[in-house]
DNA sequence: TGATGACTGTGACCTAAATCACAAACATCA
DNA sequence: TGATGTTTGTGATTTAGGTCACAGTCATCA
């Protein structure tokens, strides 16, 4: 199945690692692919999130509501991203998160036990998920950083810089709550920043 | 050597195994002791943090300094804490971050390619990396948001809560930097907060 | 085609927190 | 013991960014 030759190329690419026809006929029989309409969601608030998911094609967003009802959006997710509340899913506790599709997406999920099994039985993708890890620390050292020390300026900037194709794929008002901003401030820093 | 009696325990119990005498053998041979004195660096900005770092007893920060000088702390550590800047540690880049002992610091310590090795060759060792990583995950999940989303008081709330012991060991100017507050803010909202 | 809902821009105003400045309390060490 | 540095408290002032309100633009779909 042409999603999962996707997944795989992912996989070796990030590994630097080979996967074997039986690793990937492990993988094809427990990664299970599903499909949400835009506005659908992964997962909400309140339930355990109990599977991981792996972006084929669209977009989605996590966010929480806070108590005065404003959406705060903690995560843009697009191609080749995964897609939990890691809380929840390693944990089994309820999710105080939102995973909701923006464009029609395409998913590969499973299970935590599942990811064990793969984690135990295919090199290439435990090695993958100790690189993915390393780059989550990453870029979470460096997300943290410029969330407590930037400006909005600064943040926007940032984000220009590491993730332009973000201000393809989103709208205005997701990048300002993904950025911790309102959307009027946001308006008014992509006015005053070019020209 | 009574300094590895504690890092033992630690592995045993976050990883939920044992180790064998040979693991701690072979655990004693690469990780070495080092000793800083209050105000010593374990890193400087610039420099590649090449070794990781085990807090046996101590304190320690880690900060970065903007254009205009000011200090900004990304870290607190204690004892049972790693030490490193992870992006340095792990793509051998200088790093941004300067790390400084608070308190007279002791650490064992180890390289990169040391723990590769403890990672392939002791399974206590690496079922111990999987669940911290986890757990990294996790924090950083929530820390995040409470940057973005939180007030100042929710933030020092938070830090109520979940690390009541930083109260204790770190003077408050650190703290405030820690919650990306200026010292004068932390000072005000403890003196409305309780009573 | 027009109508309804989503997204963005812009002004007026407000507020949380930073900055500046100075003083008091506390530690450390010669 | 006093002297010097470190940490904390508190007032006055400033500022970045939020909130509110309304208008304009754009997309979608019947």
């Amino acid at each position: 199945m042409s999603n999962f030759q996707a997944f795989f190329d992912y996989i070796q690419e990030i590994s630097g690692k080979l996967l074997s026809e039986d690793d990937k006929h492990l993988l094809m029989a427990h990664f299970r692919p599903k499909k949400l309409r835009k506005r659908q969601y992964f997962l909400q608030e309140g339930d355990v999130c109990k599977y991981i998911g792996f972006v084929i094609k669209g977009s989605a967003r996590t966010f929480t509501v806070d108590e005065k009802g404003n959406e705060h959006i903690l995560k843009l997710s697009l191609e080749n991203w995964w897609l939990a509340d890691f809380e929840s899913f390693y944990l089994l506790t309820p999710s105080r998160f939102n995973i909701e599709a923006l464009e029609d997406l395409e998913l590969l999920q499973a299970t935590n036990a599942q990811i064990e099994e793969f984690l135990k039985n295919i090199p290439a993708f435990s090695k993958m998920a100790s690189v993915i890890s390393q780059n989550y620390t990453i870029a979470n050292q460096k997300r943290m950083q410029a969330a407590m020390n930037y400006t909005a300026e600064e943040r926007y900037e940032d984000l220009i810089n590491n993730y332009p194709h973000f201000l393809k794929r989103f709208p205005q008002n997701m990048i300002a709550s993904y950025l911790g901003l309102s959307r009027e401030t946001l308006s008014r820093i992509r006015k005053n920043s070019f020209k």
